[in-house]
DNA sequence: GTCTATACGCTGATAGAC
DNA sequence: GTCTATCAGCGTATAGAC
């Protein structure tokens, strides 16, 4: 797998040296306002050496869905292992996504950001791909066994995954400029509990 | 304003006929695949005239972004004005957005959708822009008034907005097929009480 | 596998007639 | 204001040496 560390790129070899900068360039300033010549000046290595390797640009961006989609992926997956109730699963997923978001802002940049569809246009569009299904098909599971409520399975999951999502990308805008995590326990308490007022909740309660 | 209709697009001013076909290949092919040359012959417009009214590919998406951001605080404002209950105010703008993500699938699409950043690097993120700071506002008045829990304004906006901007997305890239005014009542549900299972909900109560 | 130099097409932009 | 013809620059991709 693929770890990306700016600090590191140098050492690392030519394919993973090309993957690491064009991550880091497609974020920062949008995968058309990056250049072949971009990518390999800042990565040391030769226009040919990235058409060897990857055919092109789009190759290049190719690889890289591949890789962070992967990486996602594994993230669920290590969190399903787990065996945690159904609420805490996704309560885990939420609280791993602000902490990548922090400390690998442009994996998950690229991976949420990116309008795919302009540039990888055989790419199914990133909401429908792997991950987010898993996340919809553990929602349907959580619906199944009783511990949420019924309903559409993907209104489910956008009401809780929905504030998360929106605030990573109010914090990849650079909007807020709290760290996820330090949000993480009010955000958990508005989705489980509703955006009621406590007061009205707990004299019902 | 700007009323966009394909159907007319033959019969409106030059001007207009600029934005409306910018508007409909910006959104289906992205900002930068669609060529000034691409513009001017959908639109039965010369580049001069392009270049008169916009001066150019940036001026036209610039003129979109004001005209189209207008449109949203208009509609924001329009709710405002009915002098609802915050939540009911809440409830209006999600309806409105809902509504027009059928009906004005490209407007929606191109306020939300796009990384302006990617081509129009003066202006400022999408969500810390007029109408969204306005959903905000709203959020901290109706905490003021004790209406709804008290909190960071931007967790409780994002939890009160978060879901319904997903389905928007999901709705756009294709993912979904129900129009979303179906779906209205669930999230709404879904949002004001929580997650919780309604045996739960009601067993509380 | 890696590199450099080069060719070619596309796109944004201009000039100048009407 | 509108148009056409044309230019200059950039960016992808290739060819061929090492």
């Amino acid at each position: 797998m693929l770890h990306l560390k700016k600090a590191a790129t140098q050492d690392l070899p030519v394919y993973d040296r090309i993957l690491s900068t064009a991550l880091d360039l497609f974020v920062e300033r949008g995968y058309h306002n990056v250049s072949i010549h971009d990518i390999q000046k800042l990565a040391n290595v030769s226009i040919g050496s990235i058409y060897n390797h990857f055919g092109g640009k789009e190759g290049v961006a190719k690889a890289l869905y591949y890789h962070l989609i992967r990486e996602m992926e594994e993230l669920v997956a290590d969190v399903i292992d787990e065996n945690l109730s159904f609420r805490e699963s996704c309560n885990r997923i939420i609280s791993l996504l602000f902490e990548y978001t922090e400390s690998k802002r442009n994996i998950v940049a690229y991976v949420l950001h990116a309008k795919h569809q302009e540039f990888l246009p055989d790419e199914p569009p990133i909401c429908s791909s792997t991950p987010f299904k898993t996340m919809r098909n553990i929602v349907q599971r959580g619906m199944e066994s009783g511990e949420i409520r019924e309903g559409d399975p993907w209104v489910v999951a956008s009401g809780i995954f929905g504030g998360a999502i929106r605030l990573i990308h109010l914090r990849l805008d650079g909007v807020l400029n709290v760290p996820l995590p330090e949000l993480y326990d009010e955000l958990i308490d508005c989705m489980w509990h509703g955006m009621e007022p406590i007061s009205i909740q707990e004299s019902v309660a």
